[in-house]
DNA sequence: CACGAAGCGGAGCGCGCGCTCCGCTTCTGG
DNA sequence: CCAGAAGCGGAGCGCGCGCTCCGCTTCGTG
């Protein structure tokens, strides 16, 4: 995988070893500081200089597309993986708590997949999980394991709930985050069922919930 | 309640009544936008300059402190009237919708109990709380409908997942967070319990925990 | 090897934040 | 009623952020 993009002709050698350090210095950044690492903080443990940086990315969020392309990758291909369990409450599981480990590894993931709206490569990898999602459920349920009154709306919830956890307790206890998931797994099983006061969200609201920073 | 504080000589009546303003502007705020409502945002919905705002309230802090006392006493209240309810299922349950419906009217709040070290009335707070709650979960599992496996420690973590989700939610679904923690209940009833992968937080890592914002 | 295109560094800008400073205004007790 | 204590407003400071600009350096091709 030699150079940025397809398009435009190749870096010379020197700009292309920069910019290889500069992804490589922003992924140890925003997987240590949240995707609110300072640029500059960036430029510095890549070892260039700020200009250099936004020749290459004119702006941040270019930096952090480059940065998590292959993490949102990694997680449509868990969902994938996990679909093809014989167990389908046993790939549901296994896919959120793969994820959650990507998420335990890398602190700037959840800033990600859930701030800002018109962030285009989150936006298309939410796009290729969403029916992925939606069939872990429907088979979860059709097996009789999941309850029935769970959707596929509601997985998002889970991400913000287990990613909380684990932004509070990821330095201190980095598996702390698999016992809430526990409680919750337990609640979600189908024998576990109780009515529930409120419908799910719909995609509609979803959507709106997904990308607030006001 | 006429005054500031009971040290030092009452305020002259003009003064009285910006504070009063300044307090009430600055708890709409907080309310509406979070603890980071900005002070020059509370300064002019209140009708004051910085200079009035500043010579009452010393730091942002101060002004926190003012308008979330009431709030952090309801709280304890909540607790205690759910101590006295006879089904103590039932009181554990309504100390935790309870204290999410102040969470949901009021966005600050969670910044409050959870952020930074050292706000002292929050520190208050949580210390006569803690003897509540662990009575509310010891007196759940000695009727046998709470899991034994649940910790009085695990009652923070559903504070930060519930008021993750309501923080989400709160201006496109207002109740829709009562759907989560409907989950989570189905998943802490005795009969849900399933062996849990990892041991609750330690007194020490709590602490830790709650004082992130690095 | 020489020279133009490409790349480079880092000082500095604009913004929004919490907070300060100080010349002017207003209340109130004697 | 009037001095002076108390209160007031808001321009401006320092900071950290994302980002820009431009004079200098380096690459690599003819």
């Amino acid at each position: 995988m030699p150079a940025s993009t397809i398009t435009s002709r190749p870096l010379r050698r020197d700009a292309q070893a920069n910019r290889d350090r500069i992804v490589a210095a922003a992924r140890a950044a925003f997987a240590a500081n949240g995707i609110d690492a300072s640029v500059e903080d960036i430029a510095r443990r890549a070892g260039v200089g700020m200009g250099t940086l936004y020749r290459r990315f004119p702006a941040k969020e270019h930096l952090v597309d480059a940065v998590f392309e292959d993490t949102l990758a990694e997680i449509v291909a868990v969902a994938e993986e996990a679909l093809a369990a014989e167990d389908a409450w046993a790939g549901f599981r296994s896919f959120l708590e793969r994820a959650f480990v990507l998420h335990a590894e890398n602190r700037g993931l959840k800033d990600v997949l859930n701030r800002s709206p018109r962030r285009a490569k989150a936006e298309a990898a939410r796009m290729r999980l969403r029916p992925l999602i939606r069939r872990l459920v429907e088979r979860a349920q059709a097996q009789g394991s999941l309850r029935a009154d769970f959707s596929p709306a509601d997985v998002p919830v889970l991400f913000w709930t287990i990613a909380r956890v684990i932004e509070a307790t990821s330095e201190i206890a980095p598996d702390f985050w698999r016992r809430q998931l526990g409680f919750v797994l337990d609640g979600l099983r189908a024998g576990a069922a109780t009515p529930l006061p409120h419908a799910p969200l719909t995609t509609a609201q979803l959507d709106r919930a997904s990308g607030r920073r006001p």
